[in-house]
DNA sequence: GCGCTGTCTTGATCATTGTCAACGGTCTTT
DNA sequence: AAAGACCGTTGACAATGATCAAGACAGCGC
């Protein structure tokens, strides 16, 4: 149980076996079935879900009722409303599962406990933090910088197996296109 | 000195006035005249810069020899290409000043030495990083969910001073947008 | 196995945004 | 004060992406 959470915490900083226990105390697991709601927009995100297992999705709806997928999370990833999560505000994303998926649930107060008892657990989640930063740094400056077909090549060379695990037109509304716009751009990268 | 940059520490977090000169020990003051880059695109960030008066922007630049603008930094921000100065690799990024500005710059081997020193130094930048990620976050929502009209109104009531210090040309490149293409979107919404 | 549903594709058309060019205004430099 | 450079605005037109509609296909439940 939790093998991936502590592999990847194992990646950036080394804990010790106690500390992993204090960890572990605090941790929830939890299946979702594909479709399930983890957190619907309103609700306040009582857990970020870390994913060992599956994939999930967070987006945003508009007045006009089109999604809008701001983050996709696969193994290894964590994923919530961090906002509300952190602040305690409904939240203002719905985050619900792909395919069917095994979470590791963490809760504010555990949270806040853990980075209290584990100083290193604080250095893991900065860094984690940092490179959530960076890899959202690297889509905006691609949705300003790059065409669509750059664009598109580009998420399918980073996630080689999004486009096996994800209907198509979420990675459209990923990207900030329709469906259909998004099938032209694939189009036109085959035919050359 | 150094004024903005330890009340912006004490916001979030209390340091004793010995730790607080452990960290003054690392900061290097500097001036920047207005158009002067801090840093070129393809030179290594050698120092993420605090703002203490003035402003800067971060901005990439295509094929064609367009501007994108990634960020802005105004009194009490922080800037620099956060990827090169983490993993010493060329910038992407280029960092030039908007306004005649006062930096506190910090070294990698500076910020390092801090994080090992001062462990509440490791929360504040965690902090502020988390702070970081979702404003950004809140950035690319709106960049896929809503008008422009509805994106520039929500700018300039995010950053009221934004228009006064910074050039609209400027404004449109952050928005992902050619100057013509703002023109009109402001003109459209003055018409109301 | 059959019908249903949802997904992707394609075509036709529309709306939005980009491009190119011109003009007036302001600020800077001389 | 004049010249030049830059900026924001506007107009005409082109390119890009969205919308609407229809059809092919696969997967699923009955």
């Amino acid at each position: 149980m939790y093998e991936l959470f502590f592999k990847k915490i194992a990646e950036r900083i080394t804990l010790t076996p106690g500390q992993q226990d204090i960890i572990k105390q605090y941790l929830i697991p939890k299946k979702i079935r594909k479709n399930q709601y983890l957190l619907q927009e309103g609700d306040v995100a009582k857990h970020a879900a870390f994913v060992e297992k599956g994939s999930l999705r967070a987006y945003s709806v508009d007045d006009r009722g089109t999604e809008h997928i701001i983050q996709f999370a696969f193994e290894g990833w964590t994923i919530s409303d961090l906002y509300s999560f952190l602040t305690g505000e409904p939240a203002t994303y719905n985050v619900d599962a792909l395919e069917d998926s095994e979470l590791v649930l963490i809760s504010k107060a555990a949270q806040d406990e853990i980075l209290k008892q584990v100083p290193e657990y604080e250095i893991y989640t900065r860094l984690q933090v940092t490179g959530a930063y960076l890899a959202m740094q690297k889509r905006l400056t691609s949705m300003l910088s790059l065409s669509l077909e750059e664009r598109y090549i580009n998420l399918t060379k980073l996630y080689p197996n999004l486009i096996q695990r994800v209907p198509q037109r979420m990675i459209a509304s990923y990207m900030g296109l329709t469906p259909e716009t998004l099938s032209r751009v694939r189009r036109k990268i085959k035919d050359k």
